[in-house]
DNA sequence: ATACTATGTGTATAGTTAACACTAAGCAAT
DNA sequence: ATTGCTTAGTGTTAACTATACACATAGTAT
């Protein structure tokens, strides 16, 4: 996806290549944020875009998405899932390229130092709600990612990517209504949660000035589905 | 998808090619089927395969799956959703190529000429019970392709592209249970095909030595994702 | 001791899903 | 016209799940 606004490729080459888009979401300040970077070529100059680029012929698409990440912003095993390939001729206006995307969470935002001064574009964290037009189709996918990360939400334990190693109920709460973008009833998510049987006790939180809150810890982050039929 | 026994194109190009594999499913005699073609080279010379074929670089990705899909059995307008991208390096072992699979359904299977003369490989219906090991990953594509109409069949209208225009009640519960893989209750399942209010009375059988049933069709074939959260 | 703040807990109701067996309608054979 | 055959068509109950709703608790700070 890096381009030197160059003449068009169509010509060059019989058939497409591919690429890799990431939405990576983080929770940051009570919203959830998604990594963007800033193009530096025509014709999207100056524009946001999602990080993202092209598959080498001696890696899979999976290693691709891993490897991106780790150029962006440094980190290796975080959640990642495949998404959708966007695939219309002119969703890059000027080479044919297919675009596999990819979802990724991180927990702990804290630990990431972004890598902005490399020979990458400029790369920031940007709240969904201020993020307007992409450059590409990235709009696009950014919206199939969150429509994603909230159905995923509720038939699997896919939270445990987006909330630290030990967390409190309310904590977990939180960022289920970060992300649906509604208000829960505490003791029905309580119910829930325990029905699941997913975490286990960890402790309990120290130095706050009210009743501190049990913590958690998930059994396992390992992706469980829900059974639901 | 077509190879011809050629050597590793591993080095030729700096970055990997994209073809699209397509499921094609359709019911026939009570069975689920899947369309499969006869792999004329190596390394896979005789084993069975998906139907696919390379992405042009002036067609987008979905235009391609159309396009294999009337070169193979000439007909357009059917129902077709991608599935996912299949990006092992290795996954063909002569050349880098990325899948991107579709599925495909068919209703009536009857109109369909396959087109085994041509410049394409033989080409055959089978039943998915008595499909064994496919070449490449194809395997997996199929369970994939599988997995997905199952939980397509419950949450929206889908199972309308695998039955003709108009239907009997008993013919739809069928048609659930060949893809389920098992029996559902008929008052369990009208009530719910009834609340559900996607099909409307559509005239009766004819020429049965039985009770004839009534016939419906869909109100619409559009995909209708029914609501469950 | 009191105020403050976020934590933690139970019950009743409505809605949904699952299990279950007999009658009805048409045709064919006598 | 009666009988037999075959598939269509129909309701009720019980178990479970989802929702709505309010107050006592445990710690900190003053």
């Amino acid at each position: 996806m890096k381009k030197k606004g160059r003449k068009p490729e169509f010509k060059k080459y019989k058939y497409s290549a591919a690429a890799v888009d990431l939405v990576v979401f983080a929770i940051i300040d009570g919203e959830l944020n998604a990594l963007l970077t800033k193009m530096k070529y025509k014709p999207f100059e100056g524009k946001l875009a999602l990080p993202g680029g092209r598959i080498r012929v001696y890696e899979s698409v999976d290693d691709c998405a891993k490897r991106e990440i780790k150029e962006k912003i440094g980190i290796e095993n975080i959640y990642m899932e495949q998404l959708y390939s966007f695939g219309d001729v002119k969703r890059d206006p000027s080479v044919r390229i297919i675009s596999i995307s990819y979802l990724a969470l991180i927990g702990n935002v804290n630990n990431i130092k972004l890598k902005t001064t490399e020979k990458y574009e400029k790369i920031y964290w940007m709240p969904i709600n201020k993020i307007s037009k992409l450059a590409y189709d990235h709009s696009e996918i950014l919206k199939y990612a969150l429509s994603r990360l909230k159905s995923k939400l509720i038939y699997t334990n896919i939270v445990c990517n987006l909330l630290p190693q030990k967390f409190s109920l309310s904590e977990m709460q939180r960022v289920h209504e970060i992300i649906l973008n509604r208000k829960l009833d505490k003791r029905n998510f309580r119910k829930k949660v325990f029905a699941l049987d997913l975490i286990k006790e960890a402790g309990r939180e120290e130095g706050v000035s009210h009743r501190p809150s049990k913590l958690y810890s998930f059994k396992t982050k390992k992706l469980m589905i829900i059974e639901m039929f």
